[in-house]
RNA sequence: GGAGGGGUACCCAAGCGGUCAACGGGGGCAGACUGUAAAUCUGCUGGCUAUGCCUUCGUAGGUUCGAAUCCUACCCCCACCA
């Protein structure tokens, strides 16, 4: 862990600022000055989706956020928005939802808790369900709630603006969507609320339905999206662009040390935890010639540490190096196997059977381009018989696929002789 | 209710009777360069018992020496008029 210094120590000002840090909109900034003034613990709610709780960096953003309101003493509520759930946020392409049985429901919370307490401290973490108080709501007081806004705002947010513009269909039910939403910070009596980005509307909304409800309207923290490995597009699972919370070490370390050095900055900003002062600091010290490479690895070693522990992470680190230390064969590869009743095997099969490729042809693809080595010498022949003769080899294929491989004949074959 | 347009490999998108395992772009992978970063350049990108063979162009049939390309039926999407 980074030697930061404990919240408690920054002063006032130092305070906001860290508060503001990464934060792309605050809604209102005067708000939020008076409301930190007040001294008291502040309730600061973040909704989250029930379905697949299987976190990314990307999500951490904001439980990174909410971590630090917890640091300088305040109430964090994460809400999982069950209810909310079986709408389904509005994006034009999903229509309702079966809602998730109870059961599930709790299934995906666990899973949530086992992921965020690994940042968020549990004892200053509430858990609460949108159902709890949506699903004993009348229909009239849903009318009512209903009757607090109007068509011509809901169409201020800009998927329906659009869906409405190109005469495509809006289901009444997905305007609810943001009034349930908005109606929890009104139950919850919530202080602050943090979001993404793409969540803005609906985050307002629970500012004017608040003031509707004669409560002080919350203050709106809005997060941006992280970007992703490619570090142009949003992090996200369906562009295999990020990195997950429970991936092994080595992986995870592996993947932020391929970021660019542009992009390192933006995640020492979104997720480290080491302060705005000695971020500063490491980008003097990549001014004045160090390598940012090893800057790189004080971010993969803090994030690893985090999620897998710090020792993991400093294993990560070394097997890291040895790995990419040129030429290097790493040393604790498990020995694969093959049987075989042939005399000899075609290299390009051999790759197949232990996963080191996908098919023989890829194989044989990889091996006219110069990608795989035996024993760290290059192989240039595609058609290359291997000898079945139970002596073991490493086989690389690329930078970073290895197997150590025994050839050994089929035992039926030996028992028969 | 009326008249359309389209479904091609991971994605987008050409092709419209043979030279098509299918142009091009994106993505991905690999090579060079490097800090196994990024950027850049180059190559590859269906499978196999591999100078050949097998399977692919929404699904099922049909025409033909030969079909992604023509015909028939079916399924699924998109959008236009009111």
């Amino acid at each position: 862990m980074p030697n930061t210094k404990t919240h408690h120590t920054l002063s006032k000002k130092e305070q906001v600022d860290e508060l503001g840090r990464g934060v792309e909109e605050v809604l209102l900034e005067t708000e939020l000055t008076e409301r930190l003034a007040e001294g008291r613990p502040l309730r600061v709610k973040a909704g989250f989706d029930p379905t697949a709780p299987d976190l990314h960096l990307g999500h951490t953003v904001l439980l990174n956020k909410m971590r630090q309101f917890q640091e300088f003493d305040h109430e964090v509520i994460f809400l999982i928005g069950d209810f909310t759930g079986m709408i389904g946020d509005p994006s034009g392409k999903s229509v309702t939802r079966p809602p998730l049985k109870p059961e599930e429901v709790l299934e995906n919370a666990k899973t949530y808790e086992e992921q965020v307490y690994k940042i968020l401290d549990p004892k200053k973490t509430r858990l609460d369900f949108n159902s709890r108080w949506m699903s004993k709501m009348s229909s009239s007081a849903l009318v009512e709630l209903a009757a607090k806004h109007t068509v011509a705002r809901m169409l201020e947010r800009d998927d329906f603006r659009t869906r409405y513009s190109e005469g495509k269909s809006i289901a009444i039910h997905e305007f609810l969507y943001p009034l349930i939403q908005g109606y929890d910070s009104v139950a919850l009596k919530s202080d602050i609320e943090l979001g993404g980005t793409d969540q803005k509307f609906n985050l307002l909304m629970g500012r004017q339905l608040q003031q509707a409800h004669g409560q002080t309207p919350q203050v709106v923290l809005t997060l941006p999206l992280l970007e992703g490995l490619d570090g142009v597009n949003k992090m996200s699972k369906s562009l295999d662009n990020y990195i997950g919370v429970n991936e092994p070490p080595l992986e995870m370390f592996g993947k932020l040390m391929s970021i660019s050095d542009e992009l390192m900055w933006r995640y020492f900003e979104l997720l480290s935890f080491r302060s705005i002062s000695e971020i500063k600091d490491l980008r003097l010290r990549v001014d004045d010639g160090e390598n940012p490479r090893d800057i790189k690895f004080l971010l993969a070693l803090e994030i690893v540490g985090r999620f897998s522990g710090e020792s993991a992470a400093r294993k990560a680190k070394e097997e890291f190096i040895a790995r990419h230390k040129h030429g290097l064969i790493p040393d604790n590869l498990d020995t694969l196997i093959v049987g075989s009743a042939e005399k000899s095997l075609g290299i390009a099969q051999v790759l197949r059977e232990v996963g080191l490729v996908a098919s023989s042809s890829e194989g044989y693809r990889m091996v006219k381009q110069g990608a795989v080595r035996r024993n760290g010498e290059h192989i240039t022949d595609p058609k290359l018989a291997l000898l079945v003769d139970g002596k073991e080899a490493v086989f690389q294929v690329g930078k970073r696929k290895f197997a150590k491989v025994i050839l050994q004949a089929k035992l039926e074959d030996v028992a028969k002789k």
